[in-house]
DNA sequence: TAGATTGTTAATCGATTAACAATC
DNA sequence: TAGATTGTTAATCGATTAACAATC
């Protein structure tokens, strides 16, 4: 029975609650061997501890003992596996400007398993140099290159869509039809995918959404 | 009945829903005094119009006609105001690190009424230089400058950060003590506002949330 | 043992979808 | 007029919260 529940399709408020989880554990550091408490997550990620028990028996993770809580080792494995970062994730970056680089290296990153792999541009003067990840060299190729590196590196399906607003949907069209699986769209503008796209799945602009939401938030408090 | 409805809190799934009508009309650039109906903005940003008009009717936004839709001026300026950038929003980055600097040349402050109008960081090398936003000219002061700036400039209430994942609750505590309203925290690190705080409205790290959920979605696709 | 904490079900709450009268 | 589209209510669906027996 449980492991239906882990097969079903989480919404996208499960995979944050997850998230959360996982960088609470990240964040504490506790021994392997101790435990934590459905009580101990939500003093860290603010999630009650009854939803916490909820999203652990929806996903089929029931490792939990009484008295005493959750195996941090083993939750920290079962969270990696449901988030899908347990064999790593590579990515691409396409747009190499400032904020292209700056997803590069980002933390989460290189602490989290995900990996930029190459950087894509236009720009001949950024085409041929590197981005230096702490230590390791990215290279950033010219986005014609991006049909050869795909098929050359099979492992990448997800790519990181960091291009002005006013080509975002060409590339995107490019990516798709490069067969590219994954794509989180940073550029404001709301891209569509193709109409006879199927099981592409499309993230439209995460730093606006949060940026809106604060201002709004911020305006409207009692 | 509709002046009640406006004055609630949305919830920040309907906030989403609501930048995206508004980056729709931004996107089509239709005349000022053209019509869109729900339809339409259910091709262009995906929600259905089911839903469009629920949101419309919910926030007071009673403007439609029917046969034709929504007057395009009309509707930009109600939706400016929900968002509550009608009349533009000022806001800080704490960190001037590349995705700070990324963050502070972003198209949608630009086109959408939201301005940078400094950053902050601890390192002596960037403190004094300033970021170039299109033309505008964007100072970077010391951490310590903060409390002196925030008491001169009133206006500005929310705060973006971008510091290293290992200061960035320090940071938060000081921005809370100092009066900050609104904090959106980019780095991975969640964070907890101070026990005693009120009012204060923080949300945590965006991109690694669309990360982790494209990776999610990528992998588990049917 | 008594207290704490899980796994699980049921109750509640909120959000989305469907339906349709009104009417331009 | 007929068709299209709104505003609004009601029905459905899904997500969260509450409750509690089981038990370490």
């Amino acid at each position: 029975m449980n492991k239906n529940k882990q097969q079903n399709k989480m919404s996208l408020k499960v995979i944050t609650r997850v998230s959360f989880y996982y960088e609470a554990l990240l964040k504490l550091d506790l021994p392997g061997d101790s435990y934590i408490s459905s009580k101990k997550l939500e003093e860290i990620t603010g999630v009650s501890c009854n939803q916490v028990r909820q999203d652990f028996f929806y996903l089929g993770i029931s490792i939990g003992k009484q008295k005493k809580g959750y195996h941090v080792e083993k939750l920290f494995h079962a969270l990696r596996k449901v988030l899908s970062i347990d064999k790593g994730a590579s990515v691409i970056v396409v747009g190499a400007g400032r904020l292209g680089r700056a997803l590069s290296e980002y933390k989460l990153f290189k602490v989290r398993n995900i990996q930029v792999d190459a950087l894509f541009d236009i720009k001949e003067d950024l085409v041929g140099t590197v981005v230096d990840i702490k230590g390791r060299k990215t290279p950033i190729y010219h986005v014609d290159k991006l049909g050869e590196y795909l098929s050359e590196n099979p492992n990448v399906k997800i790519a990181l869509l960091t291009v002005p607003e006013s080509c975002a949907q060409e590339i995107l069209d490019e990516l798709v039809e490069l067969g590219i699986k994954g794509v989180v769209n940073y550029s404001p503008r709301i891209l569509k995918l193709p109409e006879k796209t199927k099981a592409v799945q499309l993230v439209n602009d995460s730093i606006g959404a949060s940026l809106y939401k604060v201002v709004y938030q911020t305006y409207h408090r009692k």
